[in-house]
DNA sequence: CCTTGAACCTGGGCGC
DNA sequence: TGCGCCCAGGTTCAAG
């Protein structure tokens, strides 16, 4: 579920409760979500402070006091959710609990019990997510971290950087943009709706964007600038959606907004001027969605 | 090295 | 109501 941009949406919703805060303990429901949790994980985390909350690709990084660091992804299907001690989960979240085979399934696995008495709660019914410790001035060598490619977002993403990574690339323009090695943070929406932008066919080959003189070409720097764009955007509706309608239970994470292309199989290409049909296809066993009269 | 495809896991939706 | 199948926003790993 969450790419970049809900992430950081994540992130800039759990830093106020986080950040300079006591976790007086950890609750640890289950030992393993995509991974077993690390050795000591609970011993170690009891009683550290969170100096801060940090965000790389989507993956979440707590910074502890204890100079380890708790380097966090949410998968497919994790989410965070702020419960107080004045209401206790009153609204209960829709999907704490699942009724399942006649059993009551919940999917909370880890709470951060703070001191100031708010609980911050990780659920993920599928697992894919995960929470490691590793030493904070060492999080560059993590192997989750260490090959991931420039942010989508602010200055650090150019067409020349582009250029050189796509120079030599066969592969389809929708397998290049989801290589977290390249990019990091972009997923299969924003990939799907970065195309549409730019008028670009997820199936065109990533080499043809690079001129025979290896710098960019046209096509190129509105890819960049699309892909740029839609995570801007989405940012900025992810903290719109948290200003305006955090939930009563707490949870954040996930916002709906509106997707030119992504799962609007069928539908109109919303471009003005262009009387296409958005088509799905599977690429690298993912759907991508797409005009294939206006994206070329 | 590169690229593709299967695997990890659970739940929701749909057709029968 | 139930069952089987397909689908899901991510990443890793094996195999070609």
């Amino acid at each position: 579920m969450p790419e970049l941009p809900e992430v950081e949406t994540v992130r800039r919703g759990l830093s106020p409760h986080f950040n300079g805060v006591r976790i007086q303990s950890l609750t640890l429901n289950r030992g393993d979500l995509r991974f077993p949790f690390p050795d000591q994980f609970r011993e170690h985390v009891d009683g550290s402070r969170v100096v801060q909350l940090r965000r790389r690709a989507k993956y979440l990084i707590a910074d502890l006091d204890t100079g380890h660091s708790v380097l966090m992804h949410l998968g497919m299907s994790g989410s965070f959710r702020v419960e107080t001690d004045q209401a206790p989960s009153e609204p209960l979240a829709q999907d704490a609990f699942h009724h399942a085979r006649g059993k009551l399934i919940n999917h909370d696995h880890v709470v951060f019990n703070l001191e100031t008495g708010e609980r911050i709660i990780y659920n993920d019914p599928r697992r894919f997510g995960f929470m490691l410790l590793h030493p904070t001035d060492a999080l560059d060598t993590h192997p989750m971290l260490s090959n991931l490619g420039v942010e989508p977002g602010g200055n650090q993403l150019h067409a020349s950087y582009l250029a050189e990574r796509f120079a030599t690339k066969k592969t389809p323009l929708k397998a290049a943009l989801l290589d977290q090695r390249i990019i990091a943070g972009l997923g299969n929406i924003y990939v799907c709706e970065a195309l549409w932008r730019a008028k670009l066919s997820p199936k065109r080959i990533a080499s043809t964007l690079v001129r025979s003189d290896s710098k960019p070409t046209k096509r190129l720097d509105a890819l960049t600038q699309a892909i740029k764009g839609v995570i801007a955007q989405a940012i900025d509706a992810g903290g719109s959606s948290l200003r305006d309608h955090i939930k009563a239970d707490g949870s954040m994470g996930y916002f709906q907004n509106a997707h030119a292309v992504y799962d609007q199989e069928g539908c109109a290409c919303p471009r003005p001027s262009c009387q296409g049909v958005v088509k799905r296809i599977v690429q690298s066993n993912r759907s991508s969605f797409y005009c294939a009269s206006c994206q070329r």
